[in-house]
DNA sequence: AATAGATTTAGAATGAGTCTAAAAAATGAC
DNA sequence: GTCATTTTTTAGACTCATTCTAAATCTATT
């Protein structure tokens, strides 16, 4: 584990949200000024290799990146673009018995309208 | 509708596996020579707008297109990358009670081993 | 057929991610 | 600890999917 795999780690550990590959550049720089973003890439692809990093490959360009292990979905607001975990209690199982055999992960993208949204939306309506 | 967007929802739903744009640009060409690329870019978000074409981000760089609108997930084969169709009965509904609310669309992205996969593996290990 | 709006086209531009080759660091054997 | 081997880091060039642009063309409506 060299000192700037670690710092990666710490990144994406640090925050809840899920980063992309260059907002972690951004935060390890902070960090380690001289990192470069190739290493920031090779390190988050090692992560994802250890399993101790899960890429979500978002609605937008770039991929992201979560630390919790925990199986979960996401929920992806189509107003705001919002990300919010969302589990699913014995899923894993579920999955299993449905695909007829073991599973490695899963990815599961929900797209809807979070609670701020259709308020605002239905405020908005009013006026 | 143009005959471009016609001829471009035709080569989707002609086929039963997942393309890309660039597949799908390909097989457009065959059938009107003179579409460019762009049009078939502006077009596959105009079918996914109307909601005539559903957009999977893959495992890949680019995006692949499905013409199925009954709700499904895919199983992706970590081994030989193909793609494959999943049905989970009532599962909007299960996934709209976890959310709290009505929910647009969902993408569930599963990554397994395929059943030929599993078994050359096993064999190869074998000899 | 005249007008307005949407669509098409080719090619340039963007931007996330990958590749390369040389330098630096880590690992392992002695 | 030190020498050799392997891995990682670095900067920048490169790739390639997708988006943008602006002019030309088509479509729909009156």
């Amino acid at each position: 584990m060299t000192k700037q795999r670690a710092t990666i780690l710490e990144v994406i550990r640090e925050e809840k949200c899920h980063y992309t590959a260059e907002e972690i550049f951004i935060k390890a720089k902070d960090k380690m000024p001289g990192i470069s973003r190739a290493t920031v890439y090779n390190n988050l692809h090692a992560l994802e290799r250890d399993r101790l990093v899960r890429r979500i490959t978002g609605e937008d360009a770039s991929d992201r990146y979560d630390s919790s292990f925990i199986p979960h979905g996401h929920l992806y607001c189509s107003e705001c673009g919002e990300i919010t975990d969302f589990d699913i209690p014995s899923f894993t199982k579920t999955l299993e018995v449905l695909a007829g055999g073991a599973i490695d992960s899963y990815e599961l993208k929900v797209r809807y309208v979070c609670e701020e949204c259709k308020h605002r939306e239905s405020c908005e309506k009013r006026a």
